[in-house]
DNA sequence: ATAATACATATTGTATACAAAATCAATCTG
DNA sequence: CAGATTGATTTTGTATACAATATGTATTAT
């Protein structure tokens, strides 16, 4: 085997992340396994784990599809979102070390560089890293999980609706940029 | 195979929430495959599954154990019950349908019954199935994985500290039996 | 022509054999 | 006697063959 099974794990949930693996669909075991060069075993075990944190749904006897985006889902989102960060934020600004707060600077920093890139692709992948420190200093087994299956649906969203040149997304965008810096600025 | 894998499943987490599967145990895959008859290979599917709702913890190469109850572990319970308690509620309270309203009566009504017959064991099972139909009420998939995590700590908890003879374990189990009734009178 | 059924094909679920890693014990060395 | 090291045993990880279920197609009856 030349790959690590934690690795396929990341190579699948970044595909997913970046909508090159489409909400919905299927997810074959054979190819999979051939795709990645190792046996179904191992590649069942995988997507067992990725059903476990959300990124594909498991369905008996009829195999996994990639977690649908759709209208139930977003509402949920958009429901859930604020509490969860909100919940997670507060637990991390008490419990953060300066390490940690150094390293969220530094991510903060490069997110601006992709905003001024315009780099959609960096700016959610830097905005997913943002919010998984923080979920990392609240360090809380039980929002920990929720927050990962909202950053997957956060990242989702975001390559869909802040694609640029559209005047109206700069302000999203320049939203979630003050959030961060609002938060930083706590400390 | 003469019994399910949702069967097994629903087996060993009410071995694990009524304390007969301890804390930080170790759980061998060839001896419980042999248990329940079945291969390893679905026991294998199981354990992940519970893993993924933080029932065991599977650690590489070194097989799986019931979840620990630690000093940790226990704090961030009580650090984070009431928030998710609370942000559940209140969507249940949004959403409930009267067909659920009333079957949360009707487990309410067997609650105070065990409370009066004082068994521990039931008045635990019943706290978890009220606490369980209103995480279905708010049906909210962020946090509904957060409300299992927590109702199987909360049934551990249970189990040690609602022990019957103690005085001040009378106020706690009260207390529960308020809170209920609380939620059931917003309707 | 359409619906239903039977059959062929593809895909998932399970069992088992083998490989790799970890644990434990006994022996050897300082 | 303490500690390390090697080897035997146990346990987990992987590959593969087989079984069961689902899907798609073609044929037949109405």
């Amino acid at each position: 085997m030349a790959i690590s099974k934690d690795e396929i794990i990341d190579q699948i949930k970044q595909q997913i992340l970046m909508l090159e693996l489409a909400p919905g669909s299927p997810l074959d075991e054979v190819s999979l396994s051939r795709q990645f060069e190792i046996s179904r075993t191992p590649m069942r075990d995988i997507l067992r784990q990725l059903a476990g944190e959300g990124y594909v749904q498991l369905r008996e006897n009829k195999g996994a599809i990639v977690a649908p985006m759709d209208a139930k889902s977003m509402r949920n989102f958009f429901l859930t979102a604020p509490m969860i960060y909100a919940a997670i934020s507060r637990l991390a600004a008490q419990q953060a070390t300066t390490a940690q707060i150094d390293k969220l600077r530094e991510t903060q920093a490069q997110f601006k560089q992709a905003v001024t890139a315009q780099s959609v692709e960096q700016m959610v992948f830097l905005n997913d890293a943002f919010h998984f420190q923080i979920g990392e200093m609240a360090d809380n087994p039980y929002l920990t999980p929720s927050l990962q299956r909202l950053l997957m649906e956060h990242a989702r969203i975001g390559q869909t609706f802040w694609q640029t040149g559209r005047q109206e997304n700069q302000s999203v965008i320049q939203e979630a940029c003050d959030h961060h810096d609002q938060f930083i600025h706590i400390f």
